[in-house]
DNA sequence: ATAACATATCAAAAATATTTGATACGAGGT
DNA sequence: ACCTCGTATCAAATATTTTTGATATGTTAT
């Protein structure tokens, strides 16, 4: 069983990892086949699936299979949803109150 | 010499592990030191003092040293380039062209 | 100056992630 | 049915990250 942490984690694996983010990049001007993947990247064919099913896992990509051949894009509704966990883990929770320590 | 890709993976570092979730969950209840992290952590000080370097390195969080006391909390400014980051990175980039490819 | 304390750094061990090559699987064409 | 092609999966090798315990550094109190 995963943790509400890790589940999160897992929508950051996406941007936390260079050849990923090179992905992205590539995915940032439209839908690409593995196939334009493989030849634009310096990565084996199964590196490649590896990394997309990462992508695919974190909600940023989605994949749509055509024949032989899968398609990924970037998900607007993943990467919203991406855009909004960002939001709410870096701002200040109101409910908890400060609390002093380490006095002098 | 690190990488564009490389240095934008750093800032999502902050987000991609659960341990470091979950420090910025107690984050969000406002500035703490070290000692109060690791009050309410699993973790051993050099494991905290860890992953505290790497919240600090993604920018994501910032330090305040007081006498032997290390301050943490959360950067309202590194928080606010991540978002941007994020929004960059997902966001489809007009000036390249579709590609067409796998005619079947 | 010495002692006590908070935190950082280091090095080794352990855990996890990534790469690589081989193989499996599913789709299309013959 | 059989072959070929694109992709996924597996297992082993490798690399990177995380944990742990020991030690170093800097600060305060005596």
């Amino acid at each position: 069983m995963a943790t509400i942490y890790e589940e999160q984690a897992k929508v950051f694996k996406a941007f936390c990892d260079d050849k990923r983010l090179r992905i992205l990049e590539l995915l940032r001007g439209g839908e690409k086949c593995a196939c334009v993947l493989l030849e634009q990247l310096d990565l084996g064919q199964s590196g490649l699936s590896y990394h997309m099913k990462i992508l695919v896992e974190s909600g940023v990509v989605e994949s749509r299979q055509e024949g032989k051949w899968t398609h990924y894009k970037i998900s607007e509704k993943g990467s919203a949803y991406a855009a909004d966990l960002l939001k709410q883990l870096t701002t200040p929770n109101t409910v908890t109150e400060e609390n002093i320590c380490c006095k002098k």
